[in-house]
DNA sequence: ATTATGACTGCAG
DNA sequence: TCTGCAGCCATAA
């Protein structure tokens, strides 16, 4: 697999994400081997696909890191809203029921009540 | 080859 | 809880 094939890996993984559910970049890159590439995930998320559901790919906060400066804000929450995902009042997400953690076949200890909508 | 930058993360104040 | 600083690493100039 070749560099390219990193940025090809992280949009598969990013497709694999059922609505309602977000990763963290630093998931992803651990998902892929390296947990510091946490970075180069969101180089690869700089040329998202259209094909590929960015707008499921937070920080390890649960926050939006997508620039919210690109000439107009992103749909970002209004898409994750519009899949059944509750934002809390401080903008932020609850990683502990949303967070996806079946990227690529992951080990997981998902707890037992996670309850969704 | 070297420096700067960034859709990140974790720790410290 | 929030802000700031340092560490990491691929891409750009």
């Amino acid at each position: 697999m070749d560099k390219a094939g990193f940025f090809q890996e992280v949009y598969e993984l990013v497709k694999q994400v059922p609505e309602g559910h977000v990763v963290t970049y630093g998931q992803i890159a651990t998902a892929l081997g390296n947990p510091r590439q946490a970075r180069q995930v969101g180089w690869a998320m700089r040329a998202c696909p259209e094909d590929v559901p960015w707008h499921r790919v937070v920080n390890g906060q649960g926050r939006l890191s997508t620039r919210p400066e690109m000439g107009s804000f992103s749909p970002q929450r209004a898409l994750l809203e519009d899949e059944g995902v509750q934002f809390e009042l401080d903008g932020r997400i609850d990683l502990d029921r949303y967070g996806w953690s079946d990227l690529r076949s992951a080990p997981v200890a998902r707890r037992s009540g996670v309850r969704r909508e």
